[in-house]
DNA sequence: CCCTGATTCGC
DNA sequence: GCGAATCAGG
């Protein structure tokens, strides 16, 4: 694979979102992480606006040897209806943005609403406990993402355990998220 | 150990 | 220009 305008567009967007280099390799296909973070920096766009940066490091830090204390006639500049209208003659045409539905995972389901066995409930609360309280940052693609706990407040982390291959969950969570739907469909004529 | 990005350097 | 290997950090 080679970085065709159309790949480095997609890697330029997952880039500013904030998207891993390896999310982004796999996303891509054909390379790794390594050669997208390899491109980043050849693109010139290493360090974005700050996020997960973990390695927030200032390294080769330039001096900035700017003792001239220039005036910066940076006044508000009154932003005049923004008369930039893109300064894209007619070559890039990819204006809405493409239907890249990265960020994989479905959204958990909420388990209220839904009649859980209380088995399952039981080995939930169970997995709980056990739970590595991840937050956000730290979900990785075998990380079990079920949220436990209210987003708005302290009391949120994520499950956290391993997941099994492919699945967004870890075995407990994946049983209650997809359930095959006919949980007390009771066919009485059993014997018939 | 899992992950992250950064850098180097031979190709 | 590319990216594997390596490095450095969480």
């Amino acid at each position: 694979m080679s970085w065709t305008d159309e790949r480095v567009e997609i890697l330029k967007q997952m880039w500013a979102e904030g998207k891993s280099a390896s999310v982004i390799a796999k996303e891509l296909g054909g390379v790794t992480r390594n050669a997208v973070i390899g491109k980043v920096h050849r693109l010139g766009l290493s360090n974005r606006t700050a996020a997960a940066s973990s390695t927030a490091k200032p390294a080769a830090e330039a001096p900035k040897p700017e003792p001239s204390p220039q005036p910066e006639p940076k006044k508000a500049e009154p932003v005049q209806a923004a008369p930039k209208p893109e300064p894209k003659p007619a070559n890039s045409p990819v204006p809405p943005r493409k239907p890249i539905i990265t960020a994989g995972q479905p959204l958990p389901p909420q388990p209220s609403a839904n009649e859980i066995s209380a088995e399952a409930l039981a080995n939930l609360a169970e997995v709980e406990k056990k739970a590595r309280k991840l937050n956000l940052m730290q979900l990785t693609e075998r990380t079990c993402k079920w949220p436990i706990g209210d987003p708005a407040t302290e009391e949120f982390w994520f499950c956290g355990l391993p997941c099994q291959a492919g699945k967004p969950y870890c075995e407990a969570h994946t049983a209650v998220a997809f359930q095959p739907m006919s949980s007390r469909r009771d066919r009485r004529s059993a014997s018939r």
